[in-house]
DNA sequence: GGATAGGTAAACAGATCGGTTTACTTATCA
DNA sequence: TGATAAGTAAACCGATCTGTTTACCTATCC
């Protein structure tokens, strides 16, 4: 019938409704009405909500690399990509975050999850640093994660204020020109 | 019968639960067993569960103001109490967020007095760097709020790792160091 | 063409939730 | 003493939630 197949639907209904609403406000028969398919084909495909939430997550877990771009910008740029979210009208805050805080449970699948998500935003951070020379390359991704997050929490309590990433951006900026470089030849890349 | 009375009995009980497992996740039956309270009782004191996460929400703010100790000891000092409050066991992120992210609809008092909270904090860093002489101190102050929400939410995903607010305390200085100063004589307070 | 796999629709089960109602108890105070 | 105010205990209501069951439908493929 469609070109998507049953499980894409079912996830991209999950993906947007959890989001948008939040994981314990949405049912299950909710999810299922809005992917057009019977609950019981949903129950074939997804034990539980619990799984269907771990699934959710997982799809929305993007591995992301370092690309080719020069380093700095990348690292702001991540910032850029923060303010476009923000603004987009949609946001509602990381969704691992918010997964974390509507479960609770420390030992659900999607606790486990969210941690995974996040050291690998900030190995990001830190190969680019690493790129740019810089000597405390891991101390200096936490902070950098630190801000991002921290602009995602603000910008949630402030209906997704885009100055808010404009000003971690600004942060960040600080904290790249004051980090200390191992040779003075990496500094200009 | 208690030196505490009712409705006292009542916040406290909110406030331990609410935190503890989650404002979505606990019902008013067993806020009302854990305060020791029929839940008429309850419905006495707050006409539903709104006005108690409201009263929840209100009780915790506490109205802070700068004290006389140095301006940049008490802002270093706000990211010691949050390795503090990481550190004690029982952190489970900020109440004003994850009430927002539990709840959802913008409209809900909960997210006007999260708003009023944040805003109080980021204004209380505001008027330590004017203290401190510091030129933008707006900018700052929203800089520093950030850092601290990062430390935060990171915390609750890290499962409540100190070592998150002493990265966040360390980007504090940088930002503080690299901020530029009114007048020379401001500089040392 | 008939078995099989995978789907639909809808009722159902058991639990929990927010909130109300009823009937009873206790303490205060004029 | 007797009215009033405030609290208790427990049943109850209707809605909603996760998850199951039943009965039926419809492609595809050997």
């Amino acid at each position: 019938m469609s070109t998507q197949t049953c499980v894409e639907r079912i996830l991209a209904a999950a993906d947007k409704l959890f989001y948008a609403k939040g994981i314990r406000a949405v049912g299950v028969d909710t999810v299922a009405a809005e992917a057009g398919v019977s609950k019981r084909t949903l129950y074939n495909h997804y034990p539980s909500k619990d799984a269907l939430i771990a699934a959710y997550l997982q799809a929305r877990f993007k591995h992301i690399a370092p690309s080719d771009a020069p380093a700095r910008e990348q690292i702001l740029g991540a910032f850029d990509r923060l303010e476009r979210m923000f603004a987009d009208g949609s946001f509602r805050g990381c969704p691992y975050v918010n997964a974390v805080t509507e479960i609770g449970d420390p030992g659900h699948v999607a606790a486990s999850i969210a941690v995974q998500f996040k050291e690998q935003r900030r190995l990001w951070f830190r190969a680019l640093l690493e790129r740019l020379g810089v000597r405390d390359a891991d101390a200096l991704a936490t902070q950098l994660q630190i801000l991002s997050e921290g602009a995602l929490s603000a910008a949630l309590v402030r209906g997704g204020d885009p100055a808010l990433a404009r000003s971690a951006r600004a942060a960040a900026e600080v904290l790249l020109d004051a980090a200390k470089v191992r040779s003075r030849k990496a500094r200009k890349e």
